[in-house]
DNA sequence: TGACTATATGTCGGATGTGGCATAGTGTCA
DNA sequence: TGACACTATGCCACATCCGACATATAGTCA
């Protein structure tokens, strides 16, 4: 499973922006990685664009500032429910992360049914 | 956090649909159980439309059949990230999961910035 | 009835994400 | 220059989530 292709990622140190099949990735791994770029780009986005630091997210999602740095470099260490999470602590609406989330590298085809 | 929320929320037994705000939950606690009780749904939506078992899709996730059982069962057990993988794997675009994610039910309000 | 398939529920050891802490780097202002 | 705010990175103990397994229930077909 995932907790595997992830150690490689870190190993091989992420390369850039989508979609990578250079390692052993199925489609739908690869859909979730860009995905969760997709919503750390918009963590860092919309909290910025709010004036928060991360020290302030943090306290607000009773977690640290490690994490936030974390979260918005698009740590493999960081779970969606988190990412999620602090999208909504930020304010965000269901509408927002549809838009967010719909707003990823999209890369042509995802997974195979 | 969260954890303890959900402990309670175990305990209190679900109730039904959206924002219980009858615990000390914060609007974003509710709304990110609300979105994964969203693509919970969409997943049974989704699997049974393709005529796919939870034993194939377990296989398909290398997962088991109760792990499976539980994410349609919206059980707290369950991560976002189980959730979509799940959804992608069985062949949801990055459209489809923004589409379910607003098909949320969205009971007006939702966070504070 | 029994055999079979699909799903639900509980438990458990082990894998992984988490918060917290330390520390380093960067930019700004005086 | 120093003091300060913000961010990045590494580490670790502990909480949580995971797959696997056992078992129960319900439906179908013969």
């Amino acid at each position: 499973m995932k907790q595997s292709k992830r150690k490689a990622l870190e190993a091989a140190g992420w390369v850039v922006g989508s979609a990578q099949d250079f390692l052993g990735l199925s489609d739908a791994d690869a859909a979730l990685i860009d995905l969760k770029l997709a919503l750390s780009r918009s963590l860092r986005d919309r909290r910025q664009r709010r004036g928060v630091s991360q020290v302030e997210l943090a306290k607000r999602l009773r977690s640290s500032q490690s994490r936030v740095a974390k979260m918005e470099a698009g740590d493999p260490s960081v779970s969606m429910d988190l990412l999620v999470s602090s999208l909504l602590v930020l304010g965000a609406s269901g509408a927002d992360l549809a838009k967010a989330i719909r707003g990823e590298r999209s890369k042509g085809r995802h997974a195979a049914a």
